[in-house]
Parts: C-alpha cells; structure tokens; sequence
DNA sequence: TTTAGGG
DNA sequence: CCCTAAA
C-alpha cells in the first residue's frame, strides 16, 4: 500500500519532457542532396583548378615539384600502354588524358552479358553481374559517352590538383612507394583513385582465353557520388590517434553538420547490405565478387555514418587498396614474360624497385603484391605425401611502359608500379610452369605432372598471367593504421583472386582446383574444403583482432597462400561490427537521465540530449543499452558482468522504465523534465524503485 | 530516418 | 551490437 502511493506519486513525478519532438521533416534532410551537389560542385571546382594548374604548369616542367602528383602528371602525359595477349594484341592508347580518363574511369560501364553459359544460374541474377574481361573496346566507348561527366568529375575529385592523368592512379603510387604518408592528403588522392578501377580494368582488355565470363554491370553512379563526397569529406579529415574516437567524433562534428557523404554513403550502404545478405548470395555465388566490391562503397557509407576516427581509417584503407588496383595506363601483355626484368620498359624494374614495392604493399597491406613478386623458388618435398613449395618469385606478365625521357626515375618507378599493380589487381590467373613448360592440365595431380619428384621441383616456376576474372577491388581491412601490414592480406587476396570454379576456366581445361596464388610453400592441391574454412577463419580472425586492435597474428603463410574460391567468405567481411564499446557509468547515468526526461521512445532525442557529442552512440544503441540496463536491473547483482553500474542509477532505471512503460512514452511535450531520485535503498528489493521527484517545475 | 523488437 | 519491419 505504501509502496504503491509512493510509487504512483513518483511515477507521476516523472515529468515530460518539454522539449517538443521536433518534426522529423525539419530535423535533418536534404542532406542527401546537398552532398550530391556537393559533390559535383566540389568536382568541378577541382576540375577547374586542375585546368588552371595544367595550363600553368604548361611550360615549366614538373620537375620543380617532386610532389607524386606532378611526377605522375607528366607520367600520365607519356605514358602509352598496350596490352597484347600472345597474338592478339589489344591496346589501347590514351591520347587525351581526359578522356582516356574517361574511359578508364567509368564505373558505370555495362556490359551485356553475353557468355555466362557456364553458369546458368547467374543469367538469372542479371541485375548483379560480376565484373568480368571487356572483351571489345566497344563497351569502352559507350561508356564513355555515357558517362564521361562522371569521369571528369572523378578525375577532379580524385586527383584534386593534379591534372588529368591517364591513370588516375599513378600519383598515389609514388607516395605508396615511399610508403610512408598516411596524411590526409595523400589519403585522399589514394581513395579518390578508387573509382577508375574497375573501369580501367575494363577497358583493359585480356583477350581472355579464358571461357565462361560474367558481364558486370556496375552502377557507378552511386559511385562516383559517393567516392565524391567521400572524397571530399575527406579533405576534412585528419587522420588521429585510433583511441581518439571521441576526439575525433568532435572533430568531425564540424563537417558531418554538413554531412557531405552520409546520405549518399547511407543509402549505398544499406543497399548493399541489403545485397549481402540477401539470397542473392546463395543463388549466385559469384555476385559476391561484384557485391564485395560494390561493398566497398557501402562499407564506406557504413563507416561514415558511424563517423568514428577510425571508421574513417577504414576507409582510406579501402580507398587506397583500390587505389593500388587501380591501373590506367598500364597494359600489360600475355602473361608471362619475366617480371623480373620488365624488358620492354624503358628501365628494367630493379630489385630495388621491388623491394619498395613490397615495402608499401606492406605498408598499406596489400601483402599479395608483395608476396606475388617476392620469395623463392625454393621448394622441396616434404616428407608426407604433400609437396611443400616455398614461391620465391613469380613471373608476371610482360609490362609495356612507356615514359618520356624525361620522366623521372621516381615516376618510372611508380609507373611501373602502376603496371604491375593494375596486373595484380586485375584478373590474374597462375600458371604453373614445369621444366620451363606450362603445365596447362588442371586436372593431372602435382604427382601425375612430376611436381612431386625432388627432381622436378626445381623446375617447378609459378607465373601471374592475365586471368579470365575480374577482381573485385579488395575492400581494405579495417583498422589499417594499427593494423598490421598484412592483416587484411588475406582478405585481399581472396577477394582479389577468388575465383569461381566455372570461370577459373582459364586453362584449357579447368578443374575443381581453383588457380592459387600463393606465395607460400602451400601445397598446391589444397582441397576446397580446407582452403574456405581457411579462409573463413582468416577472415574473422582479420576482423575481429584488427577491430580489437591486436595486431592481426601473422597469417602464417599457408594460410595466406590459400586461395579460396569459397563463397561465404564474405559474410563477415561485410557487415564489420563496430568496436565494442561498453558504456561507462556517465554515460549510463547520461542516458538514465536522459530517459528519465524523455521517456523510452524517443531515443533521437534521448541522443541529442545526451550524447550528441558521442557519434559512436546512436539513437539504436542508446535504445539498445537501455534494454541491456533493464534487464541488468532486474537481475541480480552477481548475474551482471561488466564494469557494476551503481544501483543508484539500476533504481533509476527500474523507476524510469516503469514509469515510461505504463504511460506513453509518446505523450510528450507539455512536462518539464524534472530530476529524479531513488532515494529508498529498500525498495529496490522487492523489485521496484520508488523516485522521488525533487525538482519539478 | 526513427522506432521498436528480435537476434 | 546487428538487422529489420514498420511507421
């Protein structure tokens, strides 16, 4: 009886809160729109600046500035690529930087699909096709037609100040090469390259040998808006401690009022998340390539909503990963010319070159670069029946640079870079040499073949060649600052070499056994089985340890070699949970104080009140937390883990619930928010908490 | 975009 | 924390 009047007097003390719902048509809109214009504005104006520049520069060589962006300028001027598979060369020239550019940067290209006949099941899944070789130049052109606007607004975006180049990309090579920058700046540049990647790998061309291909269908559109504003919210962006969320969240605050990307990236992301999990990823395997790298975008756009410090790492390493597939003018030739000495380029490609190659690979974790072109040739067997091979180096394609004389070694350096990166990142495919032969037959054990005999392993050489599959640009790990270099190696290289098993049909005649890159002495013939729960494993343990902050265990090289052709790989890698992060006692007592004040069913307000500062809490996960304190309230205090929240605050918990839940949270608006306080330590007990209000008004 | 809930 | 259906 006492209890109930108190109880009822103090639930009736409860105040509403007087702070009206603001209509939610006024609260925060249009922003999507105004990042898009945003955007555009943002690309012409660099466009315009870009001209400016270019015109100035015009007499002056570009020496005086040994910025990246201007070596890689006047690399961009020169350079010529061609691309020739054994006897059909296709080659493509830029003549116009812009509008090679242009070509190279579509993101919007569409292709039809015209052989999938392999797999049936795709035809089906149309509106998501995966990236897959051009085989004509035609689809080039209509790309670019139709979205040249796009291209230049890119460009701009992308490369900011410097003019346009035929591969948008070459600039950030040289800062990757010299590894170290991770300024802001340059970031930018790197991530704004992003968006020409799959063009470029489109419109080169690999007179593919290789069979079953999908068309891929890419909307760009999205893209080039969000890499837009992305971009341009990145000018904003200062790369801080990882710790510094909430410094950071600050920090951002003064853009994300203007919330440049977030609608853009919002939308993108919940799409593909959407994608993601939807069937779409067991009816066709194969979109996941496509949706994994649309994923990057929404990964971004996820990221950005979180506007955590290093959500914005993430993306800058996404950006950058993609930046280092990117490729532009580079073509690279049939597939297997030494790679150890790039012949035909004006300077052969030195050790050096390799070594600070790796290096920033390293750097920026993309591993498999490095792996690709490092290690030995070693290799001996084991005593087991498995044959252990240690890759020293792999040959790759033939490269066909061109620079003017006047280039720079540092921008030939980064060209080649360029050239080998773009083949990296392109569809690569490994070839197994014996003997100095091709061992073209899939389906011959490593014993049938002789790679099992001492003798012959040896002679036993693996080549990266032109491979039949477009790869989707890795999405980069998170966490690249802290994370270890090779963290999201694995990530990368599954993702850039998945293969599927229908398209792995490069070799004349494909078999179940998925080309493997590997730079490790992994035996050759891993089964499926083993490689995907590999991978799976890699996967997770990349996303969970770098989001923890450990440094990522060095994958051991097995595992990294292990190339997997699995298709569930990807669930884990989309949707990154953020970092945990238990509430504290404020903020618990913010947002008791907050509910308290607002009721249970308005946690939009509930955050702007009380955590509006804190952009890693949302309105969800105050929701959410509210929940959790609930039920810990209601459960005994040796049942509860974590930092103890006071009683104090669980009595105002209880109270608060209780009272919002027994009147509508949604009449709000006319009380005053008062100041509870549970005062009786008795109460508690029996299951309830008496509040007491002090201050009404 | 928010809210409300389930997982 | 995530994911989503609803609103």
């Amino acid at each position: 009886m006492v209890f109930k009047k108190r109880l009822d007097y103090g639930f009736n003390a409860f105040s509403v809160s007087n702070v009206p719902r603001a209509p939610r048509s006024i609260r925060k809109r249009d922003r999507t729109k105004r990042v898009v214009e945003d955007g555009r504005i943002c690309a012409f104006e660099l466009l315009a600046s870009l001209a400016g520049k270019l015109l100035e520069e015009g007499e002056s060589s570009a020496s005086s500035n040994a910025s990246a962006g201007h070596d890689h300028v006047s690399i961009g001027k020169d350079v010529k690529l061609e691309t020739r598979y054994d006897d059909k060369p296709l080659k493509t020239e830029c003549v116009g930087h812009v509008s090679c550019d242009a070509s190279v940067v579509t993101s919007d290209w569409t292709t039809e699909n015209s052989d999938n006949s392999k797999e049936p099941k795709h035809s089906e899944n149309n509106a998501i096709l995966e990236p897959t070789l051009t085989k004509a130049p035609p689809a080039c052109s209509v790309q670019i037609n139709d979205d040249l606007k796009y291209t230049i607004q890119k460009c701009n975006v992308g490369y900011g100040s410097f003019p346009g180049n035929l591969d948008g990309c070459s600039p950030n090579f040289g800062e990757l090469c010299d590894g170290i920058s991770e300024n802001g700046v340059k970031r930018e540049v790197e991530t704004n390259n992003y968006p020409t990647m799959d063009p470029l790998e489109v419109s080169m061309t690999f007179p593919a040998p290789i069979n079953s291909e999908r068309d891929v269908k890419l909307p760009s559109r999205s893209d080039s808006v969000l890499n837009a504003s992305f971009s341009r919210h990145r000018n904003d962006i200062k790369l801080g401690s990882r710790d510094d969320d909430e410094k950071f969240s600050r920090f951002n605050k003064l853009s994300n009022r203007f919330k440049v990307s977030r609608p853009a990236t919002c939308i993108e992301d919940r799409r593909i998340r959407k994608l993601l999990t939807s069937k779409y990823w067991k009816a066709a395997p194969k979109l996941k390539d496509f949706e994994d790298s649309r994923a990057d975008g929404g990964i971004k756009a996820l990221q950005r909503k979180r506007k955590t410090y290093y959500d914005k790492c993430q993306y800058d390493t996404l950006y950058k990963r993609r930046k280092f597939f990117d490729r532009s003018s580079i073509v690279t030739s049939d597939g297997r010319i030494g790679s150890e000495n790039v012949s035909n380029s004006p300077e052969k490609v030195t050790n050096e070159n390799e070594n600070k190659c790796r290096l920033v690979a390293m750097s920026h974790g993309a591993c498999e670069i490095a792996s690709l072109l490092t290690g030995h040739q070693a290799s001996h067997k084991s005593d087991d029946s498995h044959v252990k091979l240690s890759i020293k180096s792999f040959r790759i394609p033939e490269l066909y640079i061109e620079v003017p004389e006047t280039a720079t070694v540092g921008s030939l350096k980064r060209t080649v870079m360029e050239a080998v990166t773009a083949l990296l990142g392109g569809r690569i495919r490994v070839g197994v040499l014996l003997q100095g032969k091709k061992v073209r037959d899939d389906s011959r054990t490593l014993l049938q073949t002789g790679i099992s005999s001492e003798d012959n392993l040896d002679a036993l050489g693996f080549t990266l060649e032109p491979g039949p599959v477009i790869v989707p640009p890795p999405i980069c790990s998170e966490e690249p600052l802290l994370q270890l270099p090779c963290g999201s190696a694995p990530q990368n290289l599954t993702r850039s070499l998945v293969v599927t098993p229908a398209l792995d049909t490069g070799v004349p005649d494909a078999t179940p056994d998925p080309p493997l890159l590997t730079n490790s002495a992994k035996s050759v013939d891993s089964n499926y089985e083993h490689v995907s729960s590999q991978t799976d494993m890699l996967t997770d343990q990349n996303l969970s340890e770098s989001r923890a902050l450990v440094p990522v265990p060095a994958m051991n090289v097995e595992a990294l070699a292990v190339v997997p052709v699995n298709q569930k790989i990807r669930k884990s890698e989309l949707a990154q949970r953020r970092t945990r992060r238990p509430f504290s006692v404020s903020e618990v007592e913010a947002l008791v104080q907050a509910v308290e004040e607002l009721g249970t069913g308005r946690w939009r307000d509930v955050k702007l009140r009380a955590f509006e500062n804190a952009d890693h809490r949302t309105y969800v996960d105050l929701k959410d937390k509210w929940k959790t304190l609930v039920h810990t309230a209601k459960i005994s205090a040796q049942q509860r883990r974590g930092e103890p929240v006071p009683q104090e605050l669980l009595d105002r918990v209880m109270a608060a619930h209780a009272y919002w839940s027994q009147h509508q949270t949604k009449q709000q608006g006319k009380h005053h928010p008062g100041t509870l306080r549970i005062t009786d330590s008795q109460a508690d007990r029996i299951g309830f908490a008496v509040a007491i209000p002090t201050i009404t008004m």
